[in-house]
DNA sequence: CCCTCAGGTTAACGACCGCTAACCTCCCTG
DNA sequence: CAGGGAGGTTAGCGGTCGTTAACCTGAGGG
């Protein structure tokens, strides 16, 4: 885990006010106008930092996609290949979890606005996406065997959809305490994939 | 449950056509003349119906929002004052499940294109959303004292997010068959409740 | 048999939006 | 100390969108 300390860069203000602004009104909803003014410049100034308003909605769901993917190989490969599944499984949906809480405009864009994009670019984030899902399912399945390989597939993305309700839970500061909120949705989860599981 | 039996009128057309639409795209990103051609007739037709766009997205979120609280209502008032609460929480998240499987494209737009709406929409249907939710929290906190109350409120929006990720699982027609999607989805949601519930 | 009116049509207006053009101004560097 | 590029600015173009206006048509009723 690298922490950033320098300042962050023009592009990088961009990016994160022009996700809190897609995930509050929509992609459509959104001016260029407005991109700007949230980071002190206006309009057409973001021309020169980005090709398009599209561009900026494609790096902003391919990078979650692809942050997503990298953290859970990561989690996967420093547990080593005989590891405990439990032990896995708690680790992905502790890497799921942080970035619900830490990047909620990022989730909440994520499977919102993903036909927008060009083609192209929405056929890397799905793989990507698809890559992530399939991680999870390989080690749902190796912890819960009795789990045919759909039903699999539909508890992990009915996971994902109980761990990504953060964004709807409340105002950004009114939670019951980060680290609360984190452990009874780590529960949550774990107990649906428990009851998924049972025969 | 009453059935209905005549043809649809142009009116309901309208609204399940731009319901569909709606989810697909997003709010802004429909066209009127989109909504129109998708029933027969074309742009500036609709205004004999709606007064305008707006009202269209304000009467279905208004209306799913009403019928998901009448329907749990009704629930828990067939269930009698002395009911068993873990029966009435099955039943809840029956209704809710079906809710989740026949009306998918209202279902996303209730919780995507809310703030969308003119103030006054906005807060009756927060009303009857809140009102919703209340309902569900008092049924938990029966069946599981040992849960403070933000936390059952916490539990119960992330219930939602799993029960509402259907739309995301696959094509309309690409699940295991809907009797065993919602099954897996009522075990899912139990065993979640069931893990909040613990000490 | 005419009148009305519900439910359409097309044309067009005004606002807005994404984007480009043209221009300006520092700051760095050879 | 010239010069050039990075990073802004404002003006404005072209297209789209929601909405209105004006007109049409066919069916039902007095």
């Amino acid at each position: 885990m690298v922490t950033r300390t320098d300042a962050p860069t023009r592009r990088e203000q961009i990016l994160k006010e022009a996700a809190r602004l897609f995930a509050e009104r929509g992609f459509h909803g959104v001016g260029v106008d407005e991109i700007g003014a949230a980071v002190g410049i206006s309009g057409p100034g973001l021309y020169r930092h980005f090709p398009g308003k599209d561009a900026m909605l494609a790096e902003l769901l391919v990078g979650i996609s692809g942050r997503l993917l990298t953290g859970a190989k990561l989690r996967l490969a420093e547990s080593g290949a005989a590891a405990d599944p439990s032990a896995v499984l708690d680790s992905l949906i502790e890497g799921h979890i942080d970035f619900a809480l830490d990047d909620r405009p990022l989730i909440t864009l994520h499977d919102r606005e993903l036909d927008r994009l060009r083609d192209s670019d929405r056929k890397l984030v799905r793989q990507l996406q698809r890559q992530y899902v399939e991680l999870w399912v390989e080690v749902v399945r190796e912890l819960y065997p009795a789990l045919t390989e759909p039903a699999a597939r539909s508890s992990v993305h009915s996971v994902f959809g109980l761990l990504n309700s953060t964004p709807h839970l409340a105002r950004p500061g009114a939670l019951p305490g980060r680290s609360v909120t984190a452990e009874l949705l780590h529960r949550m989860a774990r107990g649906a994939f428990a009851a998924a599981g049972a025969e």
